[in-house]
DNA sequence: CATGAATGAGTTTTCATTCAT
DNA sequence: AATGAATGAAAACTCATTCAT
């Protein structure tokens, strides 16, 4: 695994090939592709990373976890469930707006990565079950399947992002922040 | 005359290729790999097929077009918004528990498959969509924007199958149903 | 070598290999395209013909051996060898227009055909060739190499045919005879 | 392994293929044989040429324009229709016994590579037409038709390389240049 | 005789990766 | 570190020919 010195050129070459692994995939986009994008050679591509499945890989591991490790921090500050759900949920919404491409390379594009994550890794979904299965404990939630409501919660906030690919809603998740916040409170607290 | 011989020849690559599209992937998915499901030489598909990108067109479209046909004709079969919603989720549940490997195809595989489809073609997006713009137009549903609500309702309803994929749910659709019913109905008339 | 019984079937599809033959090169044609071109299956046409070559080749061995013959016999009825080339000349003319693709076909797309030819073979070459050796030989004609004077006939002959088939000329011959027989005979007598 | 030392691959790939294009035909050339021909891999052509088609293309594109010119050029530098005439032909010979594979590509061989070349690029046949036109023009020739006079010409100077190709004739062109001149100047002032 | 599905060898092309410079 | 020519394996696709019906 190469490192540094020219760190920079490293993290042209992520940024790169994440907007070109969302607006192709992952399959569809060529070393070459990352390489002109970059304005280097294919070779010297092979001095920042071991080849396409490791630039895949990196690009997605560290990028992943860190945003796990933020939502988790954003809902320890919280004391109830419902503060922390939507602490959690505007911080899905502000890490897309911050950063649409690699939002959406993070949770849809990844392909077969999410399987590669040693196991017991935090993720966001695992965050999110967390605070939902303790919602649950404590009685704020009712009783119900904790993986069922964490889908729900996810399918919510993620939703609006595919239809804003399709051009069907506006790209601003922030905007539609406090209605996804109230929407999976709701659907959440149905039985 | 009308005899042919294996009329079926076709059918079989096209369900073969939908298993390995859903397995692998489309673009990890080669020619090779269908006619060897298939059992038959590469040279043969393309009796059947123009080629890959048709094979993938053509095992998309047909099945898309039905599925949106089915889900429209069962929320005619209702008067109000909200028994024609939960007519449409019922259908959603039952066509997933029937051909999973379809379903997930049909609304998660599929590439840039919905680009290409004749503009005003309609789809399942639309039909829920109709259904949730007359419930507006006719007060069932409360004033929203009826492209996020949609949106909702999708995002409830296809996030199982997406963690169902992952092993965090069972695999039927249809044991949750009516509480994804309910959570879309509390999704979609809180503001 | 199979036979008749539908000798119309194997014309027909004579008949159209040359016209795509000419249209397309040989090369370029597939056995497919001839069997569509005659509107009946590929493999019906191995009834008729034993394989792509076989078809080329008796496409070809037919009417060229018959040109040449029908070329030798305009010959034989004059008498002087300015009479004798005239005629063949306006053989030339005439049967190119009353069948252009086919005079192309033996003329100019033939590929390797021509070497398969039996030894002796008499070909229109020989024809045209023996006209003026025996010209020179009874002094109608200066004294030259006959091959060279040979090829000034065919080249005068000849090459308006490809400037029609690029739109240069008009496709009718027989209006250019007189010149090209006047031409021929110039250019066969200057020394 | 030592190779390269030159990035002369890319001119000794277009000569090979010239050289393969004329003896077995453009179809039946494989980039295969080229590669083989060149001694390097099939995959290393394509970082040469896009394809197989744009290698015809640009084998052919460059020389012909390139031929094209120097024949003006030589024409340009006489005065008389005669001469110009005469200055061309003599040009024709000597580049076809300098290289007669290339000749023979350019004149021959290529395909449909004449349809390709942008509408208004001056080709061999349109210098010797203007030659003719204009000597037509100033009554050094008599009146007639020029495209049929300029085929009459490339007959007499083309033909004679067919035979060549097929043993009837030497395959030194530059030692029939005179009669080929006297030839051509006999045709075309011959009404 | 006809059909047309099927074959299998071969064609063009792509692309991740290596390596000499 | 960077370059870019080269590789080799595999991909998509073609097509003459065969064969069961």
């Amino acid at each position: 695994m190469p490192r540094h010195r020219f760190p920079d050129t490293r993290d042209r070459i992520e940024r790169a090939a994440i907007q070109l692994f969302v607006e192709k995939g992952i399959d569809a986009t060529t070393v070459r592709d990352v390489a002109r994008a970059v304005d280097i050679s294919e070779g010297a591509l092979y001095r920042h990373f071991d080849g396409k499945d490791a630039l895949v890989w990196q690009a997605f591991e560290r990028h992943y976890v860190q945003f796990a490790g933020r939502l988790e921090s954003l809902a320890q500050r919280e004391t109830t469930a419902r503060a922390k759900l939507a602490a959690m949920i505007r911080g899905f919404c502000s890490e897309h707006d911050q950063d649409p491409l690699l939002f959406r390379f993070l949770l849809f594009v990844q392909h077969g990565q999410l399987s590669k994550l040693a196991p017991g890794t935090p993720t966001p979904v695992d965050a999110v079950r967390a605070v939902i299965a303790q919602g649950i404990a404590s009685k704020e939630i009712p009783e119900q399947n904790p993986d069922l409501a964490t889908a729900l919660v996810f399918g919510i906030v993620l939703q609006p992002v595919t239809f804003a690919a399709y051009g069907r809603l506006s790209s601003s998740l922030t905007s539609l922040c406090d209605h996804l916040i109230a929407a999976s409170w709701a659907a959440v607290t149905t039985v």
